[in-house]
DNA sequence: GTCAATAATCTTGTATACAATAACTCTGAT
DNA sequence: ATCAGAGTTATTGTATACAAGATTATTGAC
């Protein structure tokens, strides 16, 4: 529902870098991103800047702008982060989920035993994040909430990869069940520790497939 | 050091604003600043593209960007947010930091203790600031790191406004020499429950304030 | 054939021009 | 006096123009 182009153009680029359309040290050029979005150059620099605001693009002065995928360090980084920052929502969550929260919760988690019964990845990814974002909504703290939702999907591309690991769908749903049980019972400590280590585990997971493509 | 003007004139409109010269709600007029600035329109416009993706202005298509200061109620989750931050830096410094930061660690406090004795606030202030971003590093993340930094800079003013309680500055320095301890200890738990208070107590102190001055 | 230096080309950064929409003003009717 | 509506002015968003620095190509010396 962007009136301007530039919002569009910058939202289009965005997905483009997630979907891994670019490759790290690319350098966007303007002309040629002007003439594949029928537009001029400048709502193209407006875009660019955007990008470059959030992270996803470095700007070196009258050189140009390059996109920039984290690598495998950085990646482990992040994972991490996500991890400190879900067990955090989950300890606020814990003492602060409604009653109608806990049932939603419940859904989300329920879908997702369904979409695994069905064999439907993509749903499964979907409500998974549904999942993980009720509790940021949980933790009543929307800065917090902004934060995690910002982080959940920078990382959804890598998310995808690990979670093909052999069993790993299977416990990943035991660990939501255990989370909406602390939550349930407002063990802010335990619910903290179960969402840390559900999450810091793709990290590792994601880690190890790193490591065994080197090879 | 930028070559570009937007790049410098949108570091100078975050100065502004994170020092209170505009108010929630005041259009940031691109004809005025580039007259102020003595430039065109276009390095205006690229530096506001800026302000608004770091959530400092919001942009209403057709109408103008809008600089947008937080109320007190996202202030307080910001408070409340950072002071978690920060227990998680506090958690991974804990394993993580070597004796050598640790060192500087110490010797940050040594000098925040000093410009305290000395009346120098401006010194504390800056000191302090250093304290905690040892901390940062400390936790061994350099993602994690950066978002700490983020959010410390843009709590700065008013954080200074909180620390003028009676009282704070010595209970504040008890706390670092507490959470000094805890990491040399290597007392995760303790250092991020330590952090967490610390850092909390501002946004408490904070709340105190504003409410104060509404009467 | 390789390297250096210079010229030509490209690209960025800023300024200006123009089109479209929003805000404002002024007039006239009730 | 108040309100509606047309016309005017302002402001945004995009396109184009131009200047300056960066990149590439070319030429010439060794």
């Amino acid at each position: 529902m962007d009136i301007r182009r530039a919002d569009q153009i910058a939202d289009t680029l965005e997905q483009l870098v997630f979907a891994g359309e670019f490759q790290d040290g690319d350098r966007l050029d303007e002309l040629k991103l002007a003439e594949q979005f029928h537009v001029s150059r400048t709502p193209i620099r407006e875009a660019l800047q955007v990008l470059v605001t959030s992270g996803m693009a470095e700007q070196i002065p009258r050189r140009g702008v390059f996109i920039r995928q984290p690598g495998p360090v950085e990646l482990l980084e992040m994972f991490e982060t996500m991890a400190e920052i879900e067990a955090v929502c989950g300890r606020l969550a814990a003492t602060r989920m409604s009653d109608q929260e806990l049932d939603a919760l419940a859904d989300a988690n329920d879908r997702c035993q369904q979409a695994i019964q069905a064999s439907d990845h993509d749903r499964y990814y979907s409500e998974n994040e549904t999942f993980h974002q009720i509790i940021y909504r949980g933790a009543a703290n929307s800065f917090l909430e902004k934060q995690a939702k910002q982080l959940q999907n920078r990382l959804r591309a890598y998310r995808r990869i690990q979670l093909r690991f052999r069993g790993r769908l299977r416990q990943s749903m035991s660990e939501h069940s255990e989370i909406l049980q602390f939550l349930r019972d407002g063990d802010a400590d335990n619910t903290a520790r179960a969402l840390r280590g559900h999450v810091a585990v793709q990290g590792e997971k994601f880690h190890q497939l790193m490591a065994s493509l080197k090879r």
